[in-house]
RNA sequence: GCUGGCGUAGCUCAACCGGUAGAGCACCUGACUUGUAAUCAGGAGGUCGCGGGUUCGAGUCCCACCGCCAGCUCCA
């Protein structure tokens, strides 16, 4: 939880109750009853807070024992005979003193904190529910009886007041609706997003692994997902080139004394993998690709009018991640960024931030993104570099999300200690947000690595520099990318774009004649013949989510034709290979800076 | 890293209180030659995550490690 969350929590449990939606009131007062059914059962357990949040709500116990998934089913027993009650919700107020001394006395410690940090004049609430009562600001439901449709999902812990410091809370996460019906739709939707999983399609269509023997968050990419990513990376590359990019690249490992003027040893350095000794000297595998382009760019005396410099990069870099973070392809500790350094003057910034931020919506829409969020993080208390600067930078970042038209919201002091940024994010199946997109400024490695030009002047100027990932890293976008489209990856995209089939025997060899053509004419074919029946022909297509299924029968043969059927089951008509081979050249259009068709 | 759960054939899963591993799919072989989401039969396939320990005997119990899942913390 983020402090500010954090902050949002806590500020709850005093004054008066807070406006909640019917419906996180109801959630918020379903965690109150699990409170109840929880305290019942475990005696000696002491509670914490219990917030509604975006999909149920959680409550944070302090039990004698930790709780287990089969706890949950005897805490919802308990919870359905509280509902059944109907016990009323109650609003009651004490003196902040007499508040306190009445937790006290319960021994519920983490009241009494909680209470230690209101105001000292405050007029602190509870609320009862039946014989049981809790500090709360409320709102609640009238009684306990409104409660239709609730389910507890998991059992977890969380550290008190989200500090890795403090004691480790239980926290039992829960789900309540109006009804049941909405109840079930929210389940369905959980069973859903499963079957989008990444992690689950990766495998299902034999795209990517994860091997224990090779480590943890290490990745290898299949020949389907190796396709696909080829076919993101080639796409990338053009459009690099259209954009005034050059590609450049850079090694996979550094001395440390690279390491020591770009500060990353100083400010990075428990993200790093120990070095390896190389011939008395110390090499580090790169988190980051910019110190090599910083290098790079200090080879020779650079001019004004040779600015900007835009040199990408698709850098592959390792990071070590505590053992609990990975997550599929969405975190991982060996990923490849597709990552670029613009080199620039001061009064370049905002025209190269525009440029860019516009480059990277481009890019996004035409592998189908327009669900994203932005924010804009400005300057921290910690920072480098002139105030004079930063505002500039602020203003030009400020400046070129008001004309994108799309909302975004800006998080103030959650810039890098070395310049104001866009993050861009997108949202996995669970609708969990992942950064991919980020435009960062970057007034720190100029003067780290006196990075500078010879101006109109004669006098040498300190470069201003721009780092930014559009895709943010191939791992991850591939994960999001075959979670948005379920692995049915867009024409475009897909491994196999048709897969000729054929009814029987008879047919196999006009069947790989129409796979040679197509292939020839640059598609990417495979073929199905054999024993198998039609029905299961297809079927296997279907699950691999193959966009068109050609059958070739006796009567295609005959007719030098092919009858075509999308993998959303429409039924082309019966036409000829060349007639087909149109109509999948416009399926598989690039659609740039379109959305492309699922 | 922390808490809880988990790790059995390529995949999905089974094996009561410890008695020495089983199914479906996939794979291979054969038969069938099929018109739009699973043809039938047979076969092969496992040092039960890794290493210790307890026991006459361990997939099952204990310890440590590795990895995975959910959440937290981190990350941006």
């Amino acid at each position: 939880m983020s402090e500010q969350q954090e902050e949002d929590v806590l500020s709850g449990l005093v004054g008066a109750a807070p406006a909640l939606s019917p419906l996180e009131t109801l959630r918020h007062s379903t965690a109150h009853v699990m409170a109840k059914a929880v305290q019942k059962l475990f005696p000696g357990t002491k509670v914490t807070i219990g917030p509604s949040i975006e999909s149920g709500f959680y409550y944070d116990f302090d039990p004698p024992r930790p709780f287990t998934e089969d706890d949950l089913a005897k805490i919802e027993a308990e919870m359905k005979k509280i509902v059944d009650a109907n016990e009323p919700f109650v609003r009651h107020e004490l003196p902040r003193s007499d508040a306190r001394a009445m937790f006290e006395k319960l021994g519920e410690t983490y009241k009494v904190e909680l209470i230690d940090g209101f105001p000292p004049d405050a007029v602190v609430s509870y609320y009862t529910t039946g014989d049981w009562f809790d500090l709360c600001r409320g709102p609640h439901v009238k009684a306990t009886g409104e409660i239709k449709a609730f389910k507890l999902t998991a059992v977890a812990s969380a550290y008190w007041r989200g500090k890795e410091t403090n004691p480790q809370l239980q926290r039992i996460y829960g789900t309540a609706f109006s009804s049941q019906a909405d109840l079930d739709k929210h389940l369905a939707r959980l069973e859903e997003a499963k079957r989008r999983d990444h992690r689950r399609i990766g495998k299902d269509l034999d795209l990517f692994s994860i091997d224990e023997t090779i480590g943890a968050g290490l990745v290898l990419w299949h020949p389907k997902g190796g396709r696909v990513r080829h076919l993101i990376e080639t796409f990338w590359r053009e459009e690099h080139f259209a954009h005034g990019y050059e590609l450049v690249s850079s090694p996979h490992i550094a001395r440390d004394e690279l390491w020591k003027t770009s500060g990353h040893l100083s400010f990075y350095k428990e993200n790093m993998f120990s070095g390896m000794d190389v011939d008395g000297q110390q090499y580090l595998a790169k988190p980051m690709n910019c110190p090599f382009h910083c290098t790079m760019f200090k080879k020779g005396l650079r001019s004004y009018r040779e600015l900007p410099h835009r040199w990408a990069e698709l850098g592959t870099v390792y990071r070590y991640e505590r053992s609990g973070v990975m997550h599929g392809l969405l975190r991982v500790r060996g990923f490849t960024q597709d990552d670029a350094h613009l080199f620039m003057t001061r009064e370049q910034l905002p025209g190269e931030l525009e440029r860019v931020t516009n480059f990277c919506l481009y890019i996004l829409k035409t592998f189908g993104f327009t669900d994203f969020k932005l924010y804009l993080a400005t300057r921290p208390k910690e920072f480098v570099g002139d105030p004079e600067i930063w505002a500039v930078a602020e203003a030009a970042l400020l400046d070129v999300l008001k004309k994108s038209g799309l909302p975004f919201e800006v998080d103030p002091g959650g810039g890098a200690f070395y310049g104001p940024k866009i993050d861009l994010k997108l949202k996995d199946c669970l609708d969990r947000e992942w950064q991919c997109s980020t435009i960062q400024v970057d007034f720190n490695l100029p003067e780290r690595f006196d990075l500078e030009y010879v101006g109109q002047d004669n006098k040498k100027q300190r470069i201003v520099m721009v780092h930014r990932a559009l895709l943010g890293s191939m791992e991850r976008f591939f994960a999001v990318l075959t979670e948005h489209y379920a692995g049915a990856f867009p024409v475009w995209l897909a491994p196999v774009q048709a897969r000729v089939i054929s009814i029987g025997d008879r047919q196999a060899p006009y069947v790989q004649e129409v796979a040679e053509i197509l292939t020839k004419k640059g598609f990417r074919v495979d073929t199905h013949v054999g024993g198998d029946k039609l029905g299961a022909k297809i079927r296997q297509a279907q699950l691999e989510k193959i966009p068109f299924m050609l059958v070739c029968g006796d009567k295609e043969v005959e007719a030098r034709a092919v009858a075509a059927r999308g993998r959303d089951g429409t039924q082309l008509p019966a036409m000829s290979i060349d007639a087909f081979a149109e109509h999948l050249a416009k399926a598989a259009a690039i659609p740039r800076g379109g959305v492309a068709p699922a």
